[in-house]
DNA sequence: GAATATACTGTGTATATCGACACTATTCAA
DNA sequence: TTGAATAGTGTCGATATACACAGTATATTC
């Protein structure tokens, strides 16, 4: 990132980026001077003035107004490669088909919450255990979708179908048997519908 | 969020963050005056130390060094929450065990990738068809992780096995047979490990 | 060898900005 | 009904801040 850049000017952009990141709104000129070392604040100006000309911050006469345009500080994600075409470069950031980051994947992301896999129940459908899975919370989901289920106060993923005498929690796995929960059931309620799922493997 | 403040207070709050977000330092007192059509840029103190007071935001006697310091704004992400008790109100937000991001979960994201899967070769390690996969470029992979193989430009996720005559790509479907690569294969090479899955369940 | 960009020091100025003080009015709880 | 919090208007001062102007020095490019 930040490409025609000379280091000190890297050094003085990655501080900016850090500043704001960090507190919210960009340092001044001085508290720049300050970090470098510079008896005079002026030092900074010709360092933010190159910083503008080439394309990564916009300044304002304003105190503290400075904004960070260069898109690689917004976008807060990993690049998604799409298709590759043979002799491509693959690294390239011209393939990019978009960013990937949890709140784009889920669309809004007020209210959802996550859960951490415990169990073996739903291998079937590609969620393991210490996988995330992120949660809409809702009073019910629609029939044969996977949500969250509590029973007994204890938290399950399943499958969940309603049948005329009450809800079967089905589990995706071929070892294990559905749950039927009777209609009066009051210690059983569903938490959410599943909406995404999230993985890290270890290294 | 913003628990205790008035109507006003929180609209105030909530046209603080939007501010911070978009342009990336807060707006002065004048401007949030402008904004809701006070005449007095001093009308904003009172609602700003009623903020201050109650916690949301740290003020500064400096220009435009107001921060945000509620929690709910920092964090991009999606609250964790862990096990369940039983009668714990499981949405309150005091039964947070931390913030479910990308970047949080596969460390720092710099130089990560991530790719669309197609095939059905890895459903036996959870990883289905439409899922994307978080890729940390890498010239290898050890043996046996799962890995970015691309072969005569297509590329592949398989589990990567180093063996006596070049390499082993196996796939976690039982329906699938694994492919060898030999070792002066020119048009064999690794784009990186998989450190991540992400799914998004569609409504 | 001249022009240009980088990388500073040092001084001064216009103004942007926050804060204090003085006042008014309304709402709500003790 | 008395006090406190909310919700403002209006004026003024102290200072934080960006920026212009005047220099110096070095490296790179043409």
């Amino acid at each position: 990132m930040s490409a025609g850049l000379t280091p000190k000017q890297q050094e003085i952009f990655k501080f900016l980026c850090n500043h704001v990141r960090e507190h919210g709104f960009p340092p001044s000129y001085e508290e720049i001077a300050e970090q470098f070392g510079f008896a005079s604040p002026n030092a900074v100006t010709g360092h933010l003035k190159a910083l503008e000309r080439k394309g990564h911050i916009r300044r304002s006469e304003k105190s503290r107004a400075l904004e960070i345009t260069d898109p690689s500080f917004r976008q807060s994600g990993i690049p998604i490669i799409g298709t590759v075409a043979a002799g491509t470069p693959i690294l390239a950031i011209e393939n990019r088909e978009g960013m990937l980051s949890i709140e784009d994947l889920v669309g809004n992301s007020e209210g959802l919450f996550a859960l951490r896999v415990r169990g073996e129940s739903m291998v079937g459908a590609g969620i393991n255990p210490g996988d995330y899975v992120i949660v809409r919370p809702a009073p019910m989901v629609e029939s044969g979708q996977i949500g969250v289920a509590f029973l007994d106060g204890e938290a399950t993923i399943k499958r969940i179908y309603k049948e005329s005498t009450g809800w079967r929690l089905q589990p995706e796995n071929s070892g294990m048997q559905p749950i039927w929960v009777s209609k009066d059931d009051a210690t059983f309620w569903v938490g959410g519908k599943v909406v995404g799922v999230v993985r890290k493997i270890q290294v």
